[in-house]
DNA sequence: GTAGGAAATGGGAACGTTCCCCATCAGCGA
DNA sequence: TCGCTGATGGGGAACGTTCCCATTTCCTAC
């Protein structure tokens, strides 16, 4: 394999009879002064050559890539795919290429994932934060948007689901099924901020008036296999749940896999129910009650308010867009037996 | 947000009052000849500007660019995310970022990813082909891995799991089960090419003697609700089969869940075996018998074989990884009924 | 036929690196 | 004192684009 270097601007230029410059000003298409049969030439000559436009090159002079970086925390939890999906989607639609990064809830890697940014200057990023603070994303001086509804973030773009209001749409729906000992099983994410999800569901206690108990709360890294942990806790305590909300469809996965090996009956004697609606959820058994996620939509909001940005939008102020879950009934949920 | 360029190799020379060449030399980390007190100078000096060493223009010059892509034909089927875990993390260890590209199994978009690669001096790339042929890949000329078994791409090293001793695991789980009339769900990629896993399927019945109904055999594609469509034809069939084999887990699962709506006892009446291992097969109802494929090794495999190559190892023949599958019984095999 | 201006094209610097090759300098032996 | 050596540092071209500005061509109206 020898190096046939590819054919560069300057040789379309000879074979075509033009300048460079118009070649350039062929290949970027805007139908900038240049006569129709020199246009046709060029394309001619392009077209015999096999000429590629170097992206790096024209990087190097415009300041601009044309690459995108998502970065997420754990490609393993079909959550995010999904996501992932809806930004690629519409970022390929606008010429983007996205790259996904995966730093598998390690702090370290999502530095190691800003530092390729910043260096391979990629255009803009999309990013679930692990750790990484408001005013460390700021001296990235890249447009960035987070996914995620917290507020940590007041200089961003964020695109969430609404936590608060999908663990209220849990929670109302076991209240409303007559439960009154409610387990909660909190994922940890590696970021200290207060969970989301653990004051809802101290708030929804308040509200209704319900004994809040420590010892239903369990919390643990979101993973199928430490669900199962968690629920095998709950359920030796000295007076269980009867239901328990988990953080998210994995974690509601493992536990329901827990509860049936203990031999408890879902939904007779426990009521599970997750935040998500993996594809899995739907074909546990019994299937998964869970508050359903539009997570291709949030890759797609997501990306969409990226893009504007690096139209060059430039908002007065941060914008928030939270999207709303939606309670997903299936049959892990039942009055307290 | 006014533009304070990044500064350049420029200005840290400048401040520590050396060339932009040792400076090179220092950021570059060889330990070329330059002085331990030079080296200090210029350290602080990066240290204090917060230089970041622009890859773009070091892409240009030296023809690097640190970026490996790889291309998928579905992010939303578990499998993938697990064999790009495997590609990323070793990739990454070795200072290259990958892109994650998602075909989607449309032959359209996987040539635009390899105008991407190409457009982008890609440094490689790790490709599970959909359309592309050989040719076209040489074409490329870029160092490529391809994800999969089969022999159509004599020029270049691949990693797939063996497929053809997957289907010959399944069935040989299956014909020891004592089952003779055996359904495969198989699934079409926009490939032309024969399947391999329903050539294993006729050889297996010559092999064992058993006669071959080709009404036992559907084609769909790759996904859940296929699988669940495909299994109804297969039920609706004069002489339905007493067990079923699908290509992959997704179909496996969605026969499952379609025979379990249209009443047939699991593994009762009928015995469902997949290929792959997702993580959602061991979590369906009963959990589902399947053959387990080294999902994340063959990323890691992947990955090896092509930064070997990057680092300019030039093997004179192609290398073909092909690891094995492991027999994973759970509970939707049993002897015929 | 010519001036004037619009349209089309070309020349060349610049982007930030890398790397070849040359300059400088200290130290040292003759 | 000279010249040599090895160690260190610097100058400048090159990578392939883009884009500003200058130049040439062509057309129209007088």
């Amino acid at each position: 394999m020898s190096k046939p270097r590819q054919p560069t601007i300057k040789d379309v230029a000879r074979l075509a009879g033009v300048s460079k410059t118009t070649v350039g000003r062929v290949v970027n298409g805007e139908d900038l002064r240049v006569a129709e049969k020199t246009r046709a030439r060029v394309l001619a000559a392009i077209e015999m050559l096999g000429y590629e436009r170097n992206i790096v090159a024209s990087s190097l002079r415009t300041d601009q890539t044309l690459m995108v970086a998502l970065s997420i925390p754990d490609i393993m939890n079909p959550f995010w795919p999904e996501v992932a999906r809806g930004v690629q989607d519409t970022c390929e639609a606008q010429g983007y290429t996205v790259a996904l990064l995966n730093s598998d809830w390690d702090a370290g890697r999502e530095l190691v994932h800003l530092q390729t940014v910043r260096r391979n200057r990629f255009d803009g990023l999309v990013l679930n934060p692990i750790r990484i603070a408001n005013a460390e994303l700021r001296a990235l001086n890249t447009p960035t948007v987070l996914l995620g509804s917290d507020d940590d973030y007041p200089d961003f773009d964020s695109v969430g689901s609404d936590s608060v209001g999908a663990v209220d749409t849990a929670l109302e729906h076991l209240i409303a099924l007559g439960h009154r000992r409610i387990g909660l099983i909190a994922g940890i994410s590696q970021r200290s901020r207060p969970d989301t999800r653990y004051h809802c569901y101290i708030d929804m206690h308040q509200r209704h008036n319900l004994p809040f108990d420590p010892a239903l709360v369990v919390r643990c890294p979101y993973s199928q296999a430490e669900g199962a942990a968690a629920m095998r806790r709950l359920l030796a305590g000295a007076a269980p749940p009867t239901a328990v909300l988990a953080g998210n469809d994995l974690l509601a996965i493992g536990a329901l896999i827990a509860a049936k090996q203990a031999g408890v009956a879902i939904p007779g004697d426990l009521s599970i129910i997750g935040i998500d609606d993996i594809d899995a959820s739907s074909t546990t058994s019994p299937p998964l009650t869970t508050v359903a996620k539009p997570k291709y939509e949030i890759g797609v909001r997501a990306a969409t308010l990226l893009l504007e940005r690096l139209r060059g939008d430039r908002p007065e102020v941060p914008r928030k867009v939270l999207l709303r879950g939606e309670l997903q009934v299936r049959e892990t949920t039942a009055p307290p037996g």
